[in-house]
RNA sequence: GAGUCCAUAGCUCAGGGGUAGAGCAUUCGCUUCACACGCGAAGGGUCGAUGGUUCAAAUCCAUCUGGGCUCACCA
């Protein structure tokens, strides 16, 4: 008998001491399974790209449920001899990394961006973001996630840069990168433009105003924004206003007097909303904006960047929104043109990070055009590109129903602004002349042929002057550099082996809250970029959330640390308990009860290898046994559970295939096959059906822990090697049990 | 408003045209020499409502009710 099953198991000690030996093994990399013949060179490949945390804290209890589906998965398939590589890394997270760490400084120092040069503050906020991705990294080995840490990437490392601005010159060669005025989410807390996606709408209780303009009445909520309105807009088939032409002007009292408004029709309008009449404020609101950009019509800045009146509000320069709303309101009751205030309850924009109300502006943005014909992909657009693969079937969606969801939101999707204006994440790569170019002697001839604007991957020199260019201060939105991931960290641009050999990449295991972020923009820069999809199944994990289905937040103080757990219970348990039950796209209730249920399963696992050996004992494991027809049923029987979970970890069927084998071992190899073994084990040594029993036993017993590798590693590889006597980790590269 | 998913035991959820399943929780009995982190047993559901298809519906279809999520928008 072993001495270490004289004693309980003890994961803490035993997950450590593993995982270093795993590491030392090498047999995290590919490479070195197939140079010490493990793994055959021509073996199918499997690949995973981790989906890269957040450099902004520490990893929670989302994570630990990616990694545990993710390495289970990546166990499974190197155990089957594919050629497995499983690519850890972090990102950067622009945004919400740089606001975190703004968040901090200003709390410590009281300082702000604003007092520090964009290189030193660049560089603060890196030293914060590496910092935490060091802890994350150590996290990871924690979780026992059998990573190739020889490839691991960050999204704004050399690398990834290299690829972020090959990307970039590509898209804006062929005009899909275009910069232009447009209306943007514009956050006047983080002084930056927002995506869509970024946005929070917030309900809010506020008042309806209903204003006389000229022979109209028009409905607001926002009447700050009204004082240069000079288009009244209806619908072209409402009959109430049909005596009113297309273009009809009339002149009225406003704001600051006499003002001459133009009658615009357009049927964007909603007959039943208000009186079914509005004035537009361009500059100021998405819809207006398209209203004005179809009728072409003029545009004023009526808000500035940081929330304050403009001067051509005349008396209301320089007041703050809420302000200047109460004081136009007054001006107006005075004038008698308020005909009605009532309550009214309507969402408002807010920035996902910051929290500042957004207030659409126009401004000089870079955009992504998904609706051109692009020449180099047979006149498709980036939108058609998305969908392709989707709807053919060439990209699975785990669960499928989220496929509908993802047409949904490509079919509604507008053009991506990727520019933001703040310092952490990739600088745009394009590079403005500045000064104007002055040529030097004998070249002032050439100078028509100076490009006062360069995309390039390296700052450029003008040829014909001495002055130098200089770079766009804008970054890139954090996804722009997602959306090369699965091939960034293969080495792409450069055409690398691991480029060639693992891409495109088997599976992607993202939580269904970056479908649209995350999972549509690799898409798009896989086909576009490489003509190819970027995996080939897409498994959506659910959000991890307290035993009473609460969102974990700070707020609520409901926050549990994985290692706490690990800690508490075992890495091995809290995986089972990740994965047990939880079906692709389900949110998971995390209750600790489970876990603990699963480090009883792993105490069950222990002595059920402990009554094994110790029954071993005058059993010669060389020998070959014949096995009685009651025994060879049992060993069918485990086979029938081989191919089971074999199905159901190819068609990523997880949560079944684990539950399943909790189910045999315990309550039909314990219950039944062991108990009913002992009267056989009594036996002397030498009976035939006793040695018969015992290779039962112990084959049964040996197959099972390989097919609970992928769930419990630690336990398992411990086991394996005290029933082997062997110190060495070999289980991670046992082959699977045959399921033929 | 549009899209989408869900409604099954106290809780969390699998399943899915032919006598209702798991885990946890509950109750009772057991210190039986692998394991009390255990063993044995028990209770508990007309599978959201109504209608339809069918020999047969929890399962398929329709409608409804309630809830979740995503997107859009409120001028």
């Amino acid at each position: 008998m072993h001495e270490k099953l004289l004693k309980p198991y003890n994961p803490n000690e035993t997950e450590q001491r593993i995982y270093k030996k795993w590491e030392d093994s090498g047999y995290f990399n590919p490479d070195i399974c197939v140079a010490k013949g493990i793994t055959k060179a021509d073996a199918p490949h499997f690949s995973i790209v981790l989906p890269p945390p957040n450099v902004t804290g520490r990893l929670h209890l989302g994570h630990a449920l990616e990694h545990s589906l993710q390495d289970a998965v990546v166990r499974f398939e190197r155990m089957r001899g594919r050629r497995t590589v499983w690519i850890p890394g972090t990102d950067h997270a622009a945004i919400a990394t740089q606001s975190r760490f703004e968040k901090e400084l200003q709390k410590e120092t009281g300082k702000s961006r604003h007092d520090f040069p964009r290189d030193e503050f660049f560089n603060m906020i890196n030293e914060f973001g590496l910092k935490n991705q060091k802890d994350m990294l150590s996290q990871m080995r924690l979780l026992g996630s059998s990573l190739d840490w020889s490839r691991e990437a960050f999204t704004l490392d050399e690398k990834r840069s290299l690829a972020v601005k090959t990307a970039f010159k590509k898209m804006y060669e062929e005009g899909l990168i275009y910069r232009g005025h447009r209306i943007v989410n514009w956050d006047p807390k983080g002084q930056t433009t927002i995506a869509d996606d970024e946005i929070v709408y917030q309900e809010e209780k506020t008042t309806w105003y209903t204003f006389k303009y000229g022979p109209f009445e028009i409905g607001t909520t926002r009447p700050e924004t009204k004082f240069g309105d000079k288009y009244v807009v209806m619908h072209p088939d409402d009959p109430r206003y049909s005596k009113y032409k297309d273009g009809d002007t009339f002149e009225l009292e406003w704001v600051n007097g006499k003002t001459k408004a133009t009658v615009v029709k357009d049927s964007v309008i909603d007959i039943t909303t208000g009186t079914g009449v509005m004035t537009i404020t361009p500059w100021h609101s998405v819809v207006d904006f398209e209203i004005a950009e179809h009728h072409k019509l003029e545009k004023e800045q009526i808000i500035d960047a940081i929330g304050k009146m403009m001067p051509n509000t005349g008396e209301f320069a320089g007041l703050k929104i809420a302000d200047a709303r109460k004081q136009i309101v007054e001006k107006l009751r005075a004038k008698g043109l308020v005909v009605k205030e009532e309550p009214y309850t309507h969402n408002i924009a807010t920035a996902e990070r910051t929290g500042g109300i957004i207030e659409p502006q126009i401004k000089l943005q870079w955009f992504i055009n998904v609706n051109k014909p692009i020449p180099s992909k047979g006149g498709k657009t980036l939108k058609e590109l998305m969908r392709g693969p989707i709807a053919s079937r060439q990209i699975e969606i785990l669960p499928n129903h989220f496929e509908k969801i993802y047409f949904n939101w490509i079919d509604n999707l507008r053009d991506w602004c990727i520019s933001r204006q703040i310092v952490y994440g990739h600088q745009i790569p394009v590079w403005y002349h500045e000064p104007k170019c002055t040529p030097r002697q004998g070249r002032e001839e050439d100078v028509i042929k100076c490009e006062q604007v360069v995309v390039a991957t390296e700052k450029p020199k003008c040829e014909f002057c001495d002055a130098g260019y200089v770079q766009d201060p804008d970054t890139l939105d954090t996804w722009f550099s997602s959306g090369l991931w699965t091939f960034s960290t293969l080495g792409w641009p450069d055409q690398t082996t691991d480029f060639k050999t693992y891409h495109p990449t088997s599976l992607m295991n993202p939580g269904y809250e970056i479908l649209f972020f995350w999972v549509a923009r690799m898409v798009m820069m896989s086909e576009y970029l490489l003509g190819d999809i970027p995996f080939k199944t897409v498994y959506l994990h659910g959000i991890v959330r307290d035993s009473k289905g609460q969102k974990f937040s700070k707020s609520a103080k409901n926050g549990i640390e994985p290692e706490e757990v690990i800690k508490q219970l075992g890495t091995d348990a809290l995986r089972m308990s990740m994965i047990v039950g939880i079906g692709p796209g389900n949110d998971l209730n995390f209750d600790i009860q489970k876990v603990k249920a699963y480090s009883k399963f792993a105490n069950k696992l222990w002595n059920i290898t402990r009554f094994v050996l110790s029954n071993l004992e005058d059993f010669d494991v060389s020998k070959k046994y014949e096995l009685t027809a009651a025994d060879a049923l049992l060993m069918d029987e485990n086979h029938d559970v081989v191919k089971k979970i074999t199905t159901d970890m190819e068609g990523y069927k997880f949560y079944l295939a684990a539950e399943n084998l909790y189910h045999y071992v315990w309550h039909t190899f314990a219950d039944k096959i062991i108990e009913e073994a002992k009267p056989r084990l009594g036996q002397p040594t030498g009976n035939k059906d006793k040695e018969s029993i015992q290779f039962t036993l112990l084959t049964i017993l040996k197959t099972n822990l390989r097919l609970l590798h992928p769930f419990m590693p630690f336990i398992t590889e411990e086991l394996w090697g005290i029933i082997n006597g062997s110190d060495d980790v070999k289980l991670i590269v046992e082959p699977w049990p045959s399921s033929q």
